[in-house]
DNA sequence: TGTACATCAGTGAACGCGCGTTCACTGATGTAC
DNA sequence: TGTACATCAGTGAACGCGCGTTCACTGATGTAC
């Protein structure tokens, strides 16, 4: 790595944290329009500024880094709940829609990153985003067990019912993604897909 | 590609097919555990037990024979429909995900690359597969407009609530490749997300 | 039926290239005293 | 504060390999007469 000139002198493990977020953002912005599995090792360490070899003092190989990327990605989708949660509120179709909205436009590369390779990319990475998916997932069961009019829910079927609710959100996605222009009719087809799906839920005989 | 002894004769035209056909199937048998993008030109001419030039003589490049491949994936996918209807009945959730369940055991690898190349695989790949499930659910959104309940739907709204079973039903899809022991799983969890989304369907005011 | 020519799926040599990984190294940072 | 040594992120040369694509070709099949 070059030092700036001027630049505040920084330990030896900052440094190495700087070389490993150039990596991570490095390998996200390769992804724009790619796979994951369509990138080479030298690729990535050329887009983070660094000789190929010293890529393996960071990673052990490129499906490190790969699950490296999934979690981080992960760890920006749970926000979507936290945010649309903010006031202390419940979570409503409306305020979850607009979350997800703001965080696919502030952090386009997490999502891009999470629709590809959820089911598309190498086995690792796939379990990586399944178990992180699971915890969102097992999240919003507990927003719904505290929602009167689904107390007599099993657990069980409260998870199947957040499960459901996730992937029907995260379809929206991709046109999130894509122009400004269509993101209105993603957000509003998710909503009324969303809202067929509680209509169902306070309709439903539980335990059925 | 060597004449097998005592073969009867084919012509020239019905050969060039056959190698087409070693070609689509050896690139589906490379997939089991791959991603297309990670597929060479050379190692599906391999496959096909072809040369890596007599590639050229069926298609103009990889991407060409990706598209060849969502297209007949989805042509398997939509026999789903198709079989779900047989006796002339309406489609029920049972028959559908009955349909389903049978269909991705007879031909995993045309589901497996629906699942994996959706959103994972490269432009052109995803356009194919997309347009495709358009109809599919096009094909759905008639169906639907035939139920009784359903008579004061918009097609808009119909499109928009087939579009959800669909991508719901899809999402079992990956239990249904995995062990045997998951199957009956995969499709409890996916029955019970249809019946909360046709519980909702019914029980909506509509044009909402 | 026989002959002469056209077609074209598949062959095989050759090319230059980017790949992942090895290895011995450099030189700044960190540590012990 | 100064010195001697250890650590370790990043370097650069080198390797053998599989890649996509080009090209001129072969020989069986197809067609015209």
């Amino acid at each position: 790595m070059v030092e700036p000139l001027g630049a505040a002198r920084v330990s030896r493990a900052e440094r190495k944290q700087l070389t490993r977020r150039a990596l991570l953002d490095g390998t996200f912005d390769l992804l724009e329009d790619r796979n994951f599995s369509g990138l080479s090792l030298r690729e990535v360490a050329r887009a983070a500024g660094i000789v190929p070899t010293a890529f393996y003092r960071h990673f052990a190989s490129l499906d490190d880094l790969g699950v490296a990327l999934a979690e981080e990605s992960m760890r920006v989708a749970r926000q979507v709940l936290r945010d649309a949660r903010r006031g202390g509120d419940p979570i409503t179709i409306d305020t979850a829609l607009d979350a997800l909205g703001s965080k696919v436009g502030d952090h386009p590369r997490e999502f891009r990153f999470v629709t590809r390779e959820r089911h598309g990319g190498m086995a690792e990475i796939r379990r990586a985003i399944g178990s992180e998916l699971r915890a969102l997932v097992g999240e919003l069961a507990i927003d719904l067990a505290r929602t009167p009019a689904l107390d007599a829910w099993a657990p069980a079927d409260l998870e199947t019912a957040a499960d459901l609710l996730t992937v029907t959100a995260l379809e929206s996605v991709p046109g999130l993604l894509g122009p400004q222009r269509d993101h209105a009719a993603a957000l509003d087809r998710a909503g009324r897909q969303l809202r067929i799906i509680t209509t169902g839920m306070t309709a439903a005989r539980p335990r059925g």
